[in-house]
DNA sequence: AATCTTAATGCTACTTAGTTGCATTAAGAT
DNA sequence: ATCTTAATGCAACTAAGTAGCATTAAGATT
């Protein structure tokens, strides 16, 4: 169920990541929202707004799910979205990298998607 | 803390591992060995496999913890056995993929590691 | 602008992945 | 055969994520 109604809530959260070009956790995304929302309705809005294309998420190194803005789609008909995503081992800040990844051919495979990610240091910890 | 005794219930693990090359999660494994070990053996035997470079872990898609063979150390000393692992969608069969991951430079960031997960239908769902 | 429909929310209770503490067991060294 | 302590089992816990259901509020309709 993709997203119809501008609710409040929708709304503060489609705030906060016009804000920034961060993955966030959504164990992140429910405590700053903690007063604000139900944990529940965090998770069910990250759904909608993915399913809509407003955000993508991915796994990170701990297993947590993060959302990020923008489209993450393989459709053999669209253009290719994807990218590597970044994780600071320091910080725990992690981004979207403009780096797109191509995709192998492997014989009697097919592959649709893949997700790639980099794990280090980021330039503010690194420096 | 690594490996140090051989037990019959490191063992059958190591039978397993031995048999396939292929990534299994950690509820895999606790379901097959339900009747044999606790589900807190299974757990701290894979991290102690881990440590010693025995087994190998990474998250699939789901964020579920995933363990195969080998090693996929970084050390700036060691040769880098940084490789691709696939992820059937309709099966579910996880494989160490030989396809070694390049890690990019990146201007003020350093890369130690990176994930790599390639999705798709294996040699078995695709045809 | 009052009404109506139903998407969206809050809340509670639940499931599942993964961890911790502690008493007991069993490798394997002495 | 004995001893040391790594490893196990068990129970209780934490935390991520989900489901059911009554209530609320977008926003369409009149």
């Amino acid at each position: 169920m993709a997203i119809s109604r501008k609710t409040k809530t929708v709304k503060m959260i489609l705030d906060l990541f016009g804000e920034t070009n961060n993955a966030i956790s959504i164990v992140d995304l429910v405590s700053i929202f903690r007063n604000k929302m139900n944990k529940t309705t965090v998770y069910r809005i990250l759904n909608r707004l993915e399913e809509s294309g407003i955000l993508h998420s991915f796994s990170d190194k701990d297993g947590l799910k993060r959302y990020a803005k923008g489209n993450q789609k393989t459709d053999p008909d669209n253009k290719n979205d994807l990218h590597s995503h970044f994780l600071c081992d320091d910080c725990g800040v992690s981004t979207c990298l403009p780096l797109e990844i191509p995709i192998p051919t492997i014989p009697d495979y097919k592959i649709n998607t893949s997700q790639h990610l980099l794990i280090g240091q980021c330039d503010n910890c690194h420096n």
